[in-house]
DNA sequence: CGAACACTTGATGGACTTCAACCACGGTGG
DNA sequence: CCACCGTGGTTGAAGTCCATCAAGTGTTCG
């Protein structure tokens, strides 16, 4: 998938530009608030007064987009480098929910500062803007897993994401943890979390990774990619 | 600019808060140039430079994600007042293609000059910032709907969408001709076109709407509505 | 230790897809 | 003018994949 010079793979290149972003020149604008999170711990719920976007420290916290009719949907996992709140800028409350898979830190930085430093950071406002992008480029993805992909290719094609963004960290992406239930990484793919479990077993069935519950190994990288890429075999 | 109070249907206070722009006062800045497109006229293709935004001016467009195996995805349609190319911000090529579905009129709007523009007219980086952020909350209105509602449910929310979005323009949201095939609709909603076909008549057949190919009566929009959010009946 | 939760696995049914035929419309050219 | 064809849309029948229901295992934590 050439098409983009980097940004190879869109659903890793993601909102981690901010990861980069001088926070000591930052404090001078903004105040940087610290808060530390326990597993299942909102960070914020949909309908609460939106403040301030936040800074994933550590941790990991999928986004919880709902209805009033009590359905919901995972719209995304954050870690470390990510930014959480974006999709609320414009409104006044926060479109969705934030929840921490584990504990963790987050750097929560008030929205209205931030955007008088844009106007004195060039850069930052770029790359609020560039994250901002980048967000919605993800979703497309998304889209069009969902979309065009059946259950093995979507969880194929999870995992292959979820271990770019552990390289991206300077982790394996040869082996790792999964933060999440099968129930959350099922919602995320529009799948039941039955289906998931099914799909993880056949992958390793397949010798294209090793499963224990949450622990993954990946056994046949490129085979991975090609499952998750739309290939049939 | 009001920061929108409302936006409780996420899916239609989008981006169209551009559609109430000072143009006189961006042409200080940006030179806008029109072009004309014409039905199945690709605007621009995933994989060109990315140098503009454009602003649809009329007619009606849909941007379409592909990926290198030949699967693509309808991400969105676009009409008067809306912002096309935003996705692509921050990358050298365009991420995804716009294909006009019918003539009309878009205008492009160099993104050098609208960077400058931004520097000096804050409500401009304003309202890009909030078109970027709507997009997100649309995308992700998107997800819960595909991931939550079954075939019925999707139409049923499409329609109630399109109504929404054509009343916005001042034009009938109890009478309307789609814009776009049923293949279209049902690569966006991740159905299959003779499954929307289906659903269509359906629908028509509970006395929700009354159908005929493109044009769409809407019968019973308390009804439509609550088939559109995830009730059973 | 036991209860709650997460995950796995099996059996069954249903919703959507697939394949196929058919119809309606619009344009073209004989 | 109308036969002809191509495209888009509808409808039917069969098949597939995933959801659902249900049971059972493993793990964690009070």
């Amino acid at each position: 998938m050439n098409m983009q010079a980097e940004a190879t793979d869109t659903r890793t290149a993601h909102a981690a530009a901010f990861a980069d972003l001088d926070f000591d020149l930052l404090r001078r604008y903004v105040q940087v608030i610290r808060h530390k999170l326990t597993a299942d711990q909102y960070l914020y719920h949909a309908g609460q007064p939106f403040q301030a976007l936040y800074f994933v420290h550590s941790g990991c916290l999928k986004t919880v987009e709902l209805a009033d009719d009590g359905r919901d949907q995972v719209t995304g996992f954050r870690m470390r480098g990510d930014l959480l709140g974006i999709e609320s800028i414009g409104l006044r409350q926060h479109a969705c929910s934030a929840v921490a898979l584990e504990q963790g830190e987050v750097w929560e930085l008030p929205y209205p500062a931030m955007l008088t430093a844009c106007r004195e950071l060039p850069e930052l406002q770029a790359k609020l803007t560039a994250a901002l992008a980048e967000q919605i480029r993800q979703d497309h993805a998304w889209m069009l897993n969902v979309g065009t992909l059946n259950a093995e290719q979507r969880v194929a094609s999870f995992l292959v994401d979820v271990a770019a963004r552990y390289a991206r960290l300077g982790y394996s992406a040869r082996h790792f943890i999964l933060r999440m239930r099968r129930t959350d990484m099922a919602n995320f793919l529009a799948l039941k979390h039955e289906t998931v479990s099914r799909a993880m077993t056949r992958l390793d069935d397949l010798r294209l990774i090793a499963v224990e519950r949450r622990e993954v190994r990946v056994l046949d990288d490129a085979g991975l990619r090609r499952m998750a890429a739309g290939c049939a075999s």
